[in-house]
DNA sequence: CCGGTTCGGTGCGATGACGAACATACCAAA
DNA sequence: TTTGGTATGTTCGTCATCGCACCGAACCGG
């Protein structure tokens, strides 16, 4: 492992290094797939994940048809907080929603490790306080913003957490995260690229314009940003 | 202070003895006006809360007319989480929403108090968990089901954290909790009324049924209790 | 008892999203 | 090259909620 794949999780990032050495030891890399799913509500948490390049929703669901993101995880945390929590089963549904890497750490030497770890600790509880606001503040923005600024919203918080202004999705995906229809992403997606915001075609979206977007996007996006700036420095 | 005050809140409740007359030294009992603001996004946490028999609102504000309820803290809690994650300064706003005591303390000495006291860190951990789900939960509750259900809901859960089948309340005051113009929540609480579930009078309303409640309501009341059930015994 | 204020009730057109149905475009495997 | 599946585009009637305006009724302080 190298110090770059270190670096590239910005938990783990501020953990000093003599700390990181006994932590390396549990923590291994792994490839997340597409729409792998890595927690189920009531389920077990067998690993925690530190994304590098890959992102991961947290989805809730009031029935089978219906969900919606509450939260987002990039390379700015980690998957799995209720187990810093003392609590070893997931609250929602954890889906990989950015093909890519990240490291994961089985439960029962995480737990360990994270008892005598301070700086860990401190990262962590910093961490989820910001994932907090996070969903705090989209719970607020998914009530009031019409579909076109959530939308908005949604892919320039993705864009900042995959480093890429390229991604594939599809605008049914897309519907599940904003719960939304598939034909209201649709809509949307078509406004914006009328407006050479983005562009996309099946499965491919692609930014154009982050400037244009960050207008037409709703001010929960740089609400969301500042508290994760401040929280992690 | 006595016996019955402690126990009036559940996490305290569940400190052991010796434990909590360390605790207890620097716990005061304080009255909460309705409508008190106690934290604001932002500013410094000066003291953390426990209600006993008080219920405290966590809303996000989009703008500076419309607001959302995100979470509710009664006698199962406390009010002032952040600052168990190593946060000094509150993201939400936090008022008070139902006039009573509550046990608070100031958050200097309860700094100290939490880092030696597992049992403290243990139990104010678990409420957290538990605090997320009921804000996830309540975040796609909001986003599907329709003023009615989500009205009945958020009755329901003001009733088990008061205590009492009666609180004072006005529509206005009810909108800015649901997200809702204060019309639109006349027009659902008039429907419940009219099938004799609530009643209600210039800023009191009473739960007249609460069987018919839970089935107006949606099933998140049931998924939100089942989680603070589960976290709490 | 009066006058102002707060609270609740109602009606209006506008709107954003819904659900369903169907059309088209693209891709890949056969 | 056909075929079938997946992704996207479009329309249409319906509905919940919105924002606004205005009313009456209840309450409160002087």
């Amino acid at each position: 492992m190298t110090d770059e794949t270190q670096l590239a999780n910005r938990v783990l990032a501020c953990i000093p290094a003599k700390d990181y050495t006994r932590l390396q030891a549990n923590l291994e890399l792994t490839e997340l797939k597409f729409g792998a799913v890595l927690y189920q509500p009531g389920k077990a948490i067998k690993y925690v994940y530190f994304p590098t390049n890959s992102l991961i929703s947290l989805l809730t669901s009031v029935d089978k048809r219906r969900s919606l993101e509450v939260g987002m995880v990039g390379n700015e945390g980690m998957a799995g907080m209720p187990f810093i929590l003392g609590i070893g089963v997931s609250g929602v549904r954890a889906i990989v929603q950015g093909a890519g890497s990240a490291l994961r750490m089985p439960a029962a030497p995480f737990r360990v490790e994270f008892d005598r770890n301070r700086a860990l600790q401190q990262a962590l509880y910093r961490y989820t306080y910001a994932l907090m606001a996070q969903i705090s503040q989209t719970a607020a923005c998914n009530r009031f913003h019409d579909a076109e600024a959530r939308l908005s919203r949604w892919l320039l918080m993705t864009r900042d957490r995959i480093g890429s202004d390229q991604f594939p999705l599809t605008h049914e995906f897309l519907a599940h995260m904003l719960g939304l229809r598939r034909e209201g992403v649709t809509e949307a997606a078509s406004a914006l690229r009328q407006r050479k915001l983005i562009n996309y075609s099946r499965g491919k979206i692609q930014i154009l314009d982050v400037r244009g977007l960050k207008k037409s996007s709703c001010s929960c996006y740089q609400t969301v940003k500042k508290v994760f700036d401040r929280a992690q420095g």
